[in-house]
DNA sequence: GAGTTTTTGATGTACGTAAATCAAAAAATT
DNA sequence: AATTTTTTGATTTACGTACATCAAAAACTC
């Protein structure tokens, strides 16, 4: 049986009242007396049942998440994922509200930060825009003691406490690494749709893409991005116009939303062997995936981030060390042969985990 | 605030005593009592704190996880990130006990699993060998009431409660896809090194393999299946073999282990242009990778499937229905470009949670 | 060595649930 | 209506920890 607080106490020979100052670091314990406590607990393994422990406490945590409003599938697919581990919160003592503010707008996101740091919750998670205002705000929630963790896309370093999202430059260079081997030694340029190249992580994976696409044996031209705002009827423009302008076009690149226009270009007419490689899995690029009009689809699984960035608040909220390796964020890379299952239902009926 | 069972009584207006045998499913309640109870439960939107209700139960979880011994790096990863589950088992009041038996050893897994049912744990998971044998030593646990579910391999049908691991069909599908795409129009003949066509995950990779190769526009030869028994030594003996009769091979497809093997036939003379996909990432896959050696690895988190096995596990041991799509194994994708960091240290001293 | 301060012990309550006991009430059976 | 059976209530203890209080003991001052 594992050990509990009695056997500490019995073991160093001091009262219970000693063992739990010494566990929770509350005054009035000798320095000989706490070596001891902290003996009996080394030599027991005693590891503090945290079950009991936040039961007792009666511990809660208000975290508030902070997300762009806007028809974005993943930021709607996102706050769908909040929305599920706000349902399950009372297991993990976390409260979770959602404030949705305007895209691309950092005062109304400055707003938001400091009226969600008013409340002073246990923590903010907010997907940024990278601005020095947006920073500023960041820090005064944390001068305030409100840890901040950045989700999805971060801002220019310092003024948060933590990113949870995959590594954009990363990203980017597997779709170049595939991107150049799907190719081969196929010639024509390369495209590549963004979203703005004024948000930090659509600018990390153009970043990454020309670096791999640079180094594959093949010299290949890479065509000025095509700045589509992630609206999807821009992007279909700006895509066909690019068919005409390069009827030789070897490959796509999207690396931002407004996927659908992209696809509503491709599969009017599109180059043959054009290789097209997209981000998120929607049910728009699930299904061009399908239909082979797609032939890669990198993802991030906003269940994990959400999660990840809960578990990060309530590690800050405690001053407690985050295990970094295990906050990472994998890129995933679906083909038409992996996609998952499409979820059936109501996503708000699931009880996620974990994995 | 939550709503507590002290809530659901006083709305129901009956007793504490009578909604725990409602909540607990303890006989003497009218039909009516019950009635109100629940509806007192659905109103007041009531879940049980199960952090409460497993401190007061004071359950625990005896699981004993069986693999295969032997110096496959997959089942030592496996058999590590079992023992970290461990490590922190008691916060989820599992305990986990690991036996390791001989690698394709139908008796000995039997035993193995009669031994294990014979201390009546609360659960088996079991890295199978497709066997009518271990299907009948199966059945025999599950009829002493002892849940089993096997791990990364499964065994034909029935004789098991649920199965943790990837769909392999899925993974040979998309290594196809893959290799059909990095392979583009270049001709040559692709080859397939497998452990064992008596093991069921390999023949189901095969399968998906063959059936994504052919779908593709490009005709190609798909070469007898090489069976390197997952052994180093022998795979890079057949490999070797096969460069030798096939100088213009386009690719190989190694769906088991023995991989060592294959990266020191590779390096050592490998046809121009070769395209090598493989499984599971190792030391050795891994420094392939990097080197451009191997261009893309398929691989299943073994934390991940571990700390599936031991929720559904803990389910089945308590009745309770398995959320499926949550429990679904990921095929991982990694290009040298988006390989994770190398795991630095000891495993034993993370502490894993999620995701 | 008397007084002061610091340290320690003893004890109780609380968190939300499980589980048991015994009495009381209600329902069913005769 | 009397009896038996079933259902319900009231109450207690327990799980492992947190936290508070008050008294007792030990360690310091001077």
């Amino acid at each position: 049986m594992r050990p509990t607080v009695h056997d500490i106490a019995a073991s160093a020979g001091v009262s219970l009242a000693t063992v739990d100052r010494v566990l929770n670091h509350r005054p009035g314990v000798r320095g000989v007396t706490r070596a001891k406590v902290e003996a009996a607990i080394e030599t027991l393994g005693y590891v503090r049942d945290v079950a009991a422990a936040n039961l007792a406490k009666g511990r809660v945590y208000p975290l508030v998440f902070i997300v762009p409003a806007g028809d974005n599938p993943f930021m709607r697919g996102l706050e769908a994922e909040i929305l599920v581990a706000g349902r399950r919160s009372p297991a993990d003592r976390a409260q979770i509200s959602i404030l949705t503010v305007p895209a691309f707008d950092p005062l109304a996101l400055v707003e938001a930060i400091d009226t969600a740091a008013a409340d002073q919750p246990a923590g903010i998670a907010v997907v940024a825009v990278d601005a020095p205002e947006v920073a500023a705000a960041i820090d005064r929630a944390r001068t305030t003691g409100v840890p901040v963790v950045t989700l999805v896309s971060d801002l220019a370093a310092s003024g948060r406490d933590h990113f949870v999202g995959i590594d954009n430059v990363a990203a980017g260079r597997t779709a170049g690494s595939l991107m150049g081997r799907f190719l081969g030694s196929r010639p024509g340029p390369v495209a590549v749709l963004a979203g703005s190249m004024l948000v930090r992580d659509h600018r990390e994976r153009l970043e990454g893409f020309t670096a791999a696409m640079a180094e594959h044996s093949e010299v290949r031209v890479i065509l000025d991005v095509l700045e589509g705002q992630d609206d999807p009827m821009l992007a279909e423009e700006l895509v066909a116009m690019c068919f005409n302008a390069h009827p030789d076009l070897a490959g796509i690149y999207s690396l931002g939303a407004g996927n659908r226009g992209l696809v509503t270009a491709i599969s009017a007419r599109a180059p043959k062997g054009l290789r097209v490689i997209a981000h998120d899995l929607t049910s728009h690029t699930r299904s061009a995936l399908k239909a082979g009009l797609i032939d890669a689809v990198l993802h991030q699984d906003a269940g994990h981030e959400v999660r990840s960035a809960i578990r990060v608040l309530k590690a800050k909220a405690d001053g407690v060390a985050v295990i970094e390796a295990q906050e990472r964020i994998r890129i995933d890379i679906f083909l038409k042969d992996n996609l998952p299952p499409e979820q059936r239902g109501d996503l708000r009926d699931q009880v996620e985990q974990d994995d």
